[in-house]
DNA sequence: GAGTCGGCGTAGACAGTGTCTACTGCGTCC
DNA sequence: GGACGCAGTAGACACTGTCTACGCCGACTC
């Protein structure tokens, strides 16, 4: 419990470390209240529902992903590919270290119950992707924002069906890298 | 209510009509016992526990959706590349008019909490595009299972983060076939 | 300085949930 | 005909999200 931070601040933030050890679906409320020290309807004031404050880690969540993205990319600067290479790996890092912010983060019953601002919240990092992408592929066709829509879901595709164990169990791969690779082979060409 | 089914595929059954309307998260088991016609206590007999009825009614997507697949190609001779193109469009299809059930399959909470099969009732699909990839790309490199793990997991992507709003939002697309194309593009060579 | 007010959080109630347990029919055998 | 076992019932329990009425306490006004 921080001193000058507000109850919806510490809200956010002890409902993300709750999830650091607790699934999405087993994040109560009350337990969030609990935690932060306050009474189970004290939430209500800032959040009128369970949902508006799921939603609202999540949004955090994706704030902290593309910190971290940017951070990485600003310590290793490099040609467009890498940083692109370096892009995915810290996506896929967060998935593994912030597991339960992350699965919060696509629950799509969360994302569609009105307009909470979660996928505009992911929208900065596709924004740099798709920069990075039409840095790195000079040809007009397809256009960049559809290669990096397909790049980013590729990416996606890959986080969520190796830590769910899908994809090591149908590769008898040990670690994701060679699937990376394999994507950003068939995206981006060959590696200069 | 059918004359010749047991509880226990009735509930199945039920489970899945529900999700043609309502989230997966907000699927209880009383309510599938009521619309079953039995007491909430009488699923128990059969599912120990409501993530155990969850995931019978997920690994019955699963079945259907392998079902719709392998009709599909049946009915639809070709090669291998249009195989493929075939069994993603009837993914994509699965995913937006059974979309409850699509979300309820690939809930990490429910897959991970036991061995619930869930993840090899997946395989059969995996291993139909596996050997689709092998014909279509004869090349030893990559191997056929890394490609048709990256493949799937692009699919994947593209489905889950077309239906959930994010694609259309951040490429300007109006369908999701452009990305498809370029997904077989990338990951299989041009078309013949 | 006393009194009022409004924002912030408390506390209790309510319907609904998943799970557990005791029980009741009821068909099937010996 | 009686014992048995299976399938489903019904009630209890702790817990959840939401709603409502109520206090506290600092700030602002006259």
């Amino acid at each position: 419990m921080r001193a000058d931070e507000g109850l919806r601040e510490r809200l956010i933030r002890v409902g993300g470390e709750l999830l650091d050890h607790e699934e999405p679906s087993r994040l109560s409320l009350r337990e969030i209240a609990r935690r932060a020290g306050v009474s189970h309807g004290a939430p209500r004031r800032y959040f009128p529902t369970h949902l508006e404050l799921l939603s609202a880690i999540a949004r955090d969540g994706f704030t902290e992903l593309t910190t971290r993205v940017t951070a990485a990319l600003a310590g290793a600067p490099g040609d467009p590919r890498a940083q692109i290479a370096t892009l995915a790996r810290v996506y896929l890092d967060f998935a593994a270290t912030r597991r339960g912010r992350y699965e919060l983060m696509l629950r799509h019953d969360l994302l569609e119950s009105g307009h909470l601002g979660l996928r505009d919240a992911s929208l900065p990092l596709f924004r740099l992707l798709t920069d990075l992408v039409a840095q790195a592929r000079p040809e007009p066709e397809p256009p960049a924002r559809i290669v990096a829509g397909t790049l980013w879901a590729n990416l996606h595709g890959i986080t969520q069906l190796w830590t769910w164990g899908s994809l090591p169990l149908a590769t008898d791969a040990t670690d994701p890298s060679a699937l990376l690779d394999a994507t950003l082979k068939a995206h981006l060409g060959p590696a200069a």
